[in-house]
DNA sequence: TATGAATGAGTGTTCATTCAT
DNA sequence: AATGAATGAACACTCATTCAT
């Protein structure tokens, strides 16, 4: 059970590691940003790196735990993957900062912990390509190669982070669905 | 003009960022990479941050110089497209250390710095929506927001880096292929 | 007079104190051998170097009564020798931890406590003295220097704790006696 | 082999954590003591444990050597354990200082470096040993407990380190001679 | 060109102690 | 009596960079 100053120090880590990066945010800047000194930030914390760890843990657990949830239901694989589509960039879009810290610094933990963070986010892989799969046995999607075309997806929505911003000309629902739209019918006229 | 050892300095660079991050690679150890004393090595560098600099803007240039030779020829809009997948992810596959330096690391530079590279990468943006804006244009691809799509195909090869392989089920052309039938149509069947 | 739970921190001190030494145990560790909190443990102790000095200054004080003792009886002083030998010995082994906090980690204490140490310990070292001054002086004893003949015969005694082990192949009492037979009669044959 | 920094560093060190102990000197207190930032220290020093191995290290390897050449002499048994009391009672009065870390810090050592030092101290003992089962073999010693008898006789040896002081009423050598007359010939008149 | 000594600011982390509740 | 939040100074150690030789 997270307090409030616990809570108050995870938001302000996020923030600082999506504007600077987690190398260039230092423990004392994270202690400024919550009114503390930088020892008393011990009291809440184990280290900054694990610090990193429960950002990212989170974020993708969040990920992964929605994508099941559409991967359950009993909608066709299409409609599956336009809301698989809608949910990541709403989603990214809604928590940009922990999505930057997520794709950008999980990189920055140790070995062990960042191929906690890693296999988390291959089975992320494994439900999109889930979809993909229940598309073709559908008979709705003509696909060869679902893993390949699944990263494709993945890689076009994870992008979503580093352009996206809010108050711009479309939203994130907008841009949703002029992805669907181009990973449904494609470019060609 | 670069010298020979101001090149194994590079590579011995990339090779440390990719697999450590820039960060966590020392001057010491790049050092050790080429066997010189870390004091020796910067004969050849200005500084540590100058070589990450040197790297992902070498990096990026190629990837923008190699975008408009193809958006130069007078090919259809359709085979320029496949052209730029094809080439973006052949040279991420056979670059990868850079490519992965390019993409992952960049943001570590300094804010001038970064904004040096950021501004190539929009231009490379700029150049794949070209290619949508002719194929708009020209009535062989159906397409509303040439942008946003543009920013989903390279968003989509933009992650090849981190999952491809070489030596894998599927090589650098391959890959291409299924990601060109991908957006040019769609997954309906 | 010390309540139980101020026994109790003690004993956990001495504990401690001995396995890891005193710099190494942190008073947290202290509170978690008696299950309080660290914040806790202030309402029983003054500071952690006090309870260092308690406990050592317990352990000086109980081998100078006992030695006093000693001296007060009317035995001879070889007799008194052999006591001082036994006493010491056994007090030791069944006091290892103590034994070992006195003699290993007084030296941590601060200038003013450790000489209170030190003065008990020179105290300590004038009994032993007393007793050869007394052989010497009835004729049991050949000794020239009495002061020096203490210090290696104490030295001896106190070199105990480093290798003594409970439920070894001679307990204290046979160890005491090899060292009054090495003392009394000296090694010629 | 060592520069002169390096010795220069080594003798800081041993006198700082004779007169603070180790824990009680900081990098920076070595740092001072010869001059440097702390920070160039660690062109000489692996770290601070390390020096204090170091130190411990030489120190009883210096102990061993010296005793070992005495062993291998062909003198009586008698003859070497009186070199040997000699030997170890002038060395620790010369080192005063590397003596009283080797005795009283080298505990402060993690659990492998303490080891290391500990087998070094074990083969002193054995040594030592040695000597008593020589003369017992030769018929010059009168002792049934060669091992606990060498400890006794070490065990006074290692304690002069703590109220010898140069300058004093007695020189090592009339120390050493006190000592041998005490074990060779025991106390009763 | 190459070295390696030296810098000095900075890092994450620990810890004995205090104190309001 | 007991808590646990908070302090603030201290710690060992790292590192990019400089510069005399």
């Amino acid at each position: 059970m997270a307090s409030n100053r616990q809570v108050e120090i995870a938001l302000a880590a996020v923030k600082l590691f999506e504007k600077k990066g987690y190398h260039a945010t230092s423990v004392q800047d994270i202690a400024d940003e919550v009114g503390l000194q930088k020892g008393s930030l011990y009291h809440y914390i184990h280290s900054k790196e694990d610090l990193l760890l429960q950002i990212a843990h989170q974020a993708i657990t969040d990920f992964n735990q929605r994508l099941e949830t559409i991967l359950a239901s009993d909608l066709p694989a299409k409609d599956k993957l336009i809301q698989a589509i809608e949910n990541h960039i709403t989603v990214s879009a809604a928590n940009i900062e922990t999505t930057t810290v997520l794709l950008r610094e999980a990189f920055s933990l140790g070995e062990n912990q960042h191929q906690m963070i890693q296999d988390l986010s291959d089975r992320y892989v494994d439900l999109w390509t889930q979809i993909l799969i229940e598309g073709k046995e559908s008979g709705e999607f003509n696909v060869v190669h679902p893993r390949i075309t699944a990263l494709a997806i993945l890689g076009a929505c994870n992008w979503v982070y580093r352009w996206f911003r809010a108050g711009g000309k479309y939203d994130a629902k907008d841009i949703s669905a002029m992805f669907s739209q181009l990973f449904l019918e494609g470019l060609l006229a």
